[in-house]
DNA sequence: TTGTATGCGTTATCAG
DNA sequence: CTGATAACGCATACAA
């Protein structure tokens, strides 16, 4: 009889069955028994409502069934979304989740790396900024939007494609004078190619632009300049703009706005990512839209690949238009 | 000398400082042992690199550093928000976070209850709506939003003092006529006090006011036709809302432009919750703020709380009013 | 104060 | 196919 007020274990179960402690191992793993003996090892599972305990499993098989995930934050709408159905897609796995938050703080990058390892978690994903981040070997590693070498797969989304589209979007909504704005370009990483995309695409279809870049150290106010500079007699000489995430749009929009510039009218803004106000349908801004749960899907199905042998290096999800209010519909 | 590719353990750490294992496990948990002992122990452990490993510890006193989170999504900011303080604080503490997303599905809470249980946590953070929710005895369990026993801590905002709030602000802003919506009230919960609040004052000061709650089954387009019953010439006769949430706040402010009511010059909207864009200074809609991150912490630190009899059953944190656009200035 | 030894719940090995 | 038993890493009661 199992002692009152504590989990049943397999002891408990074998005794209940009446038969030894492996076998009901043996059940619990799914391996094969005989009909009659898991017949009564089961009855004796639900009788007692027993389940396993994780931490002797993991105690002796070394697996924790945890991922780590290192990721900024949870405030930008996209880490949120992309955290969510990491979560989602792992808990189908039977597996747990180990969020760490790095703030941007590089140096915490390293930092949870290790605490994960310490953890003994089974694998990490990884959204990371630190210029010379050293993967860790032994241990799956997943890296979103970031490419570090063929043996570190990468899972992103088709930035490249993503800006291609933005320009022959603004383009074919009559956009004659563009320009491309982002900001944080300290690293080179995946989401860098939206601008070589968008660049691409202006040249292919002769359609005259420009590229305003801010390092993380340039103030702020530097977009403004660029903005103002394009404003002959109250009207602006740019009429589409492909900014590098809905986030800096919506700044950008917010300081067009107080110059009295009109947003689409006057303006077309593209932004990237997707993020929806609220989870609804309607995007913030008009955007390029990243498929979050395909690309957190990835991660996991990569990081949980017993054979990280022989694992793409880089995986490329594709992104697509959606209209979201800053651009003539 | 530990073998290669694997993490030392507390007995290769005793051979190596030439102690026992007992005394490296004293050491560890910073229980008294002699100074030069100690040293030697830390000596080993530092150059092994030596981390206790989680499982071990956790099959040995049955706790597991972790707490389950059950909440709907990450989706909605303010969860997004309190996912994110909680994570923050159960970290400082040492403590993992397991994270269960109901998606509103009251069937999923017992669910994972069961879930967090059998994965032995330490504790439970609940944010839950089924109606006769089981809270399990013998194990911390702390709920936001919703009272339900005296021996269960609900920590929340003030509610009540919010909608107080929101009615006396709109009625500084020169409101004469007012509203408050909300949507769905199957059980009655904290937040449930916003409409209290609200009515209070405005009885209180002699406003005329009125109120609108929707079933989760109804339809929202009965606000539609709310909002359309008081449009005459083209006027709206009320001037001010108290809307129960930001994100509803959000929908309702949309049908009103779409009806050609300006915001916030015909009608002032006041939301809940204290939703940002992006994380940024500015919020989403003028709002009554809680205070989620005291509200995350007060949520870990009870939840770990060792003596778990005399903590207090109802913890009311103060809110505040924000601008955001949506009334006058 | 320090050392020794046991057991937590599980899986895996080996003998039957 | 099944049963018995050792080992995983750690904390702790007990002995020295």
């Amino acid at each position: 009889m199992p002692k009152e007020n504590k989990s049943p274990t397999m002891a408990d179960v074998a005794r209940e069955a009446g038969v030894a402690l492996g076998t009901v191992s043996r059940v619990v793993n799914g391996e094969p028994v005989g009909k009659e003996f898991r017949e009564k090892v089961n009855e004796a599972i639900r009788k007692l409502g027993y389940r396993y305990n994780p931490s002797g499993r993991a105690l002796r098989t070394d697996r924790t069934n945890t991922v780590a995930v290192i990721i900024p934050n949870t405030i930008n709408p996209f880490f949120s979304m992309l955290v969510y159905h990491i979560n989602i897609a792992l808990e189908k796995h039977n597996y747990k989740m180990m969020l760490c938050f790095t703030e941007y703080d590089r140096d915490r990058e390293p930092e949870f790396i290790q605490l994960a390892q310490h953890n003994r978690v089974d694998g990490i994903i990884a959204l990371t900024y630190h210029p010379s981040l050293v993967i860790p070997e032994g241990i799956p590693f997943v890296t979103i939007d970031r490419f570090f070498s063929s043996s570190v797969p990468c899972v992103s989304s088709d930035n490249f494609g993503g800006g291609y589209l933005a320009a022959r979007k603004l383009k074919e909504l009559g956009c004659t004078n563009v320009a491309f704005m982002r900001t944080g370009s300290a690293i080179t990483n995946e989401p860098s190619k939206r601008r070589d995309g968008f660049v691409s695409a202006c040249v292919e279809m002769g359609l005259p632009f420009e590229v305003i870049c801010l390092e993380d150290s340039e103030p702020f106010e530097k977009f403004e300049e660029f903005l103002t500079r394009h404003l002959e007699h109250g009207r602006m000489s740019l009429d589409g703009l492909f900014v590098g995430t809905d986030s800096l749009a919506w700044k950008i929009i917010r300081i067009l706005r107080k110059m009295n510039v009109r947003v689409p009218e006057d303006v077309q803004v593209i932004g990237f990512d997707g993020s929806r106000m609220f989870g609804e349908q309607e995007m913030i801004v008009s955007t390029i839209v990243q498929p979050v749960r395909e690309i957190a899907e990835t991660c996991v199905n990569t990081v949980l690949t017993r054979d990280f042998s022989n694992v793409p290096s880089l995986i490329c999800l594709p992104v697509k238009y959606a209209y979201g209010g800053t651009t003539k519909e």
